[in-house]
DNA sequence: AAGCCGGGGAG
DNA sequence: CTCCCAGGCTT
């Protein structure tokens, strides 16, 4: 009789699980902070983010009561932008439906903005030991191995019978924290995706995919298309002082929320495009290399149009504001643009 | 059920 | 280059 799914996952954590992370702390914001930011991001990336928002931001109430463009600015580069608007919305509503209190049943925790089943049940399980599943990227890879789960893992019947399967794994209230730390661990470390370590996992014995030697195959890999073209031109438009005039984009889309240069279709309609637009007047003089910027689901062109401010009335309309090269790349802005600011400081 | 939403690490 | 990451929300 071997030992069950949930005991030797916790004797190999003991020894070689991850035990130092900065958020492995008993305290809900903490862990609710980093669950958002590796949110389809990986550990190494989050660190130094984690750390300057914390700073920052030390705890719930100094979060909600910020300026959104506050936070915006401390998430800037992490990409997905909606989970730092999400994030503020949650601690405004822990602040007036919670009494400032972050709750503790996973359908309060997940009835919060930019929280969802598994997030919750993580929150839950680390800060209150809470029997709660969850069933990210690692734990799909892990049980669709573990149980040779055929199928696209993305499809709603593979999803609930892999949530059921986790909840049928849970240990006892009191090993939650290290347990669900190991399965993110062992997914991380061992059950990896292209080169698992199969000999050093403590679920080999009754891993079906092991055993039929077909690691490689599961899960199936997800449908692939390619990625289509889109062009934009973004405006640099420089005052006599050396600032940029920078545009704040809608709250939804694309880097929603954060500043960035205005953008039009082509070169040639520029000037006719910013008239109509905001009632303002350029000239523009020879375009900049175009450079490239790859999301996961599109191939985007960008061409940087120097352009000249003639007519500056109508300025306060339309979301347009004045920035410092300094100031940009203090504020909330997308990577490309923090790429082309460093090119334009160096020029200065 | 499918599409949308960033950026970067790793191989 | 390709794959995918401590997913959730919208349609």
């Amino acid at each position: 009789m071997t030992e069950p799914f949930s005991q030797r996952l916790l004797r190999w954590h003991a020894p070689h699980g991850r035990h130092d992370l900065p958020w492995q702390v008993n305290d809900p914001y903490r862990v609710w902070l980093s669950e958002i930011m590796l949110q389809q991001t990986q550990v190494i990336t989050v660190i130094p983010y984690y750390a300057r928002f914390l700073e920052r931001f030390p705890d719930i109430a100094s979060l909600a009561n910020a300026p959104l463009d506050d936070v915006l600015a401390l998430w800037s580069g992490l990409g997905y932008y909606t989970r730092a608007r999400n994030l503020h919305a949650a601690a405004v509503q822990v602040r007036d439906r919670f009494a400032g209190v972050f709750p503790r049943s996973p359908d309060d925790i997940a009835s919060l903005p930019g929280i969802g089943r598994s997030t919750a049940a993580a929150i839950a399980a680390f800060s209150y030991n809470t029997q709660a599943a969850i069933l990210d990227g690692n734990v799909k890879r892990v049980l669709s191995r573990w149980a040779s789960i055929e199928g696209n893992l993305a499809s709603k019947a593979i999803e609930n019978s892999m949530w059921a399967l986790a909840e049928s794994l849970l240990p006892a209230a009191a090993d939650m924290p290290a347990y669900t730390q190991a399965l993110m661990d062992l997914g991380a470390t061992v059950c990896t995706p292209k080169k698992p370590a199969c000999l050093a996992c403590p679920l080999q014995d009754d891993c079906v995919a092991k055993r039929e030697g077909r690691q490689l195959e599961l899960p199936w890999p997800k449908p692939k298309k390619t990625l289509p073209e889109r062009e934009t031109v973004m405006l640099l438009l420089r005052g006599d002082d050396g600032r940029l005039l920078l545009e704040q984009r809608p709250p939804s889309g694309i880097w929603g929320g954060l500043w960035s240069l205005p953008e039009v279709a082509t070169t040639l309609e520029a000037e006719a495009a910013m008239l109509a637009r905001f009632g303002v007047r350029i000239e523009t003089d020879a375009a900049w290399p175009p450079l490239v910027h790859i999301f996961t689901h599109f191939r985007l062109t960008i061409t940087p149009l120097p352009a000249r401010v003639t007519g500056v009335e109508a300025l306060a309309e339309g979301g347009l504001r004045w920035f410092s090269p300094q100031q940009a790349l203090a504020a909330g802005i997308p990577t490309p643009l923090r790429r082309l600011l460093l090119q334009v400081t160096d020029l200065a």
